[in-house]
DNA sequence: AATTCCGGTTGATCTACGTCAAAGCGACTT
DNA sequence: AAGTCGCTTTGACGTAGATCAACCGGAATT
């Protein structure tokens, strides 16, 4: 079985540090078989549309590599980000024929999707795999409230400092110093698509990075590479008073 | 069987306008007979919390009547609400032991409890009870989705005409007047609530409401009864481009 | 080596909303 | 009738972040 595979089905990821989002964690053979045979790769490239928000869904999906956004956009061009997706994340509403939002390969993209049809058989007949997405969509809604705390209430400077956090938290790499407090890590948003997760302007976010260089609670090489000396230091300029973001 | 079951149980909504939420509206019989087994009801006074965040949580909950809020607290005060739960709404999360928010009751507040341990025990038996569940978190999901691009990309005016057009359309009191385009309706929130909803401060909502009353989208009368002449205009005001917020 | 392009930075200015403060108003208490 | 309490409105003023505009720098193109 091709490493993807196991990724996607989380039985790689004995020590991951982060919650484990694939969908069927706990399959048994039995089941895993069937998932076998109504899936199907596809690749994108770094800034192709996935799907646009109306278009009909015939398939839902788990990333595999990369990193894709869930985006809404009103009829002035405003746009908000309001999801996220990094491997082994799952987009798509069994019971929706139409996709809800615009799904963008912010990287290059693989996923391994699933037949619509037959996977929301899969699902009436197996309670697993139901139980699997209930709890990884309630992931998903807790993300969300945090989200919106987020744009409701922080200022620009926690904004940032909050959305470095979350990608370093949700970044394998991280691992590498964890020890020290010390972090580094590839920014896989342009200034822009961070303006359209945090709710404000590519220029705001450029000068907040700025800031936070200034004051020394991130370096930055090129404009992609960040270092975090002190990871404690970033949750803090986050203003989060949860438990690192991750509940229960 | 008491009103309230019938409501909590979606048997009386046949002609509901909006999605109904309640928990088993595919019930079985014998599914329904050991819900029974593991319900009781509580009320709530309004102002009264139901949970802080944090607390031991060993029930899940439909709300029966009235309102209830889902807030989250920054250390130094800040405020952002991140649900709003209406009758028939769902308050709990299988497989959590902690709530993660606070739960206010917004009015006076009749919850129907189950307890949580038979109730997931239920959810792994019957894939009814997971399945429906699932659907309404993605629900939640959808409005939590959507209430991020009001935070984060909708101006004060916009933000207003967007809450009262959510709450007029799952106030039952809508139906009256639909047929002409004018809808009536109390709002269950104050101003500070109001702003907390919407990530602005209670002066800004109090101007607010006073411009779309000067320009003739809403009337007011004393503080809290709203009538909308045209609700084609408020929610062109909203800045909305979706089908009235409700996907599919 | 010059040119273009794209993403990013920085500066000057504007404005929507926040902050602080005072006053209105209905409901309840004495 | 007067006082007080909670919620709301309104005004004056300050500011964080938006807007508009110029410029920078590396990578690809010629």
């Amino acid at each position: 079985m091709p490493h993807q595979d196991l990724q996607l089905l989380g039985h790689d990821c004995g020590s991951c540090p982060i919650r484990h989002r694939a969908v069927c964690a706990r399959c048994d053979a039995d089941e895993l078989q069937q998932l076998e045979h109504i899936k199907y790769y596809r690749s994108y490239q770094a800034g192709q549309t996935v799907i646009w928000s109306g278009d009909r869904m015939d398939f839902v999906a788990s990333v595999v590599t990369g990193i894709a956004t869930l985006t809404q956009t009103m009829e002035d061009g405003r746009r908000q980000m309001v999801g996220l997706l990094l491997p082994s994340d799952f987009v798509g509403r069994p019971g929706r024929p139409a996709a809800a939002y615009d799904v963008t390969a912010a990287t290059d993209l693989v996923m391994c999707c699933f037949r619509k049809k037959p996977f929301e058989e899969l699902m009436t007949k197996t309670p697993h795999v139901a139980q699997r997405l209930l709890e990884m969509t309630l992931d998903e809604l807790d993300a969300a409230r945090e989200w919106m705390l987020l744009l409701g209430r922080k200022t620009a400077r926690e904004k940032i400092a909050s959305l470095l956090s979350i990608i370093a938290r949700r970044d394998a790499s991280l691992k590498l110093k964890s020890a020290t407090g010390a972090v580094a890590f590839d920014l896989p948003l342009t200034r822009e698509e961070m303006a359209d997760y945090l709710g404000l302007t590519l220029e705001t976010v450029s000068r907040q990075m700025s800031a936070l260089k200034r004051d020394g609670v991130i370096g930055l090489e090129g404009k992609r590479h960040i270092m975090v000396p002190d990871f404690d230091l970033l949750v803090e300029e986050a203003g989060d008073d949860s438990d690192g973001g991750f509940l229960v």
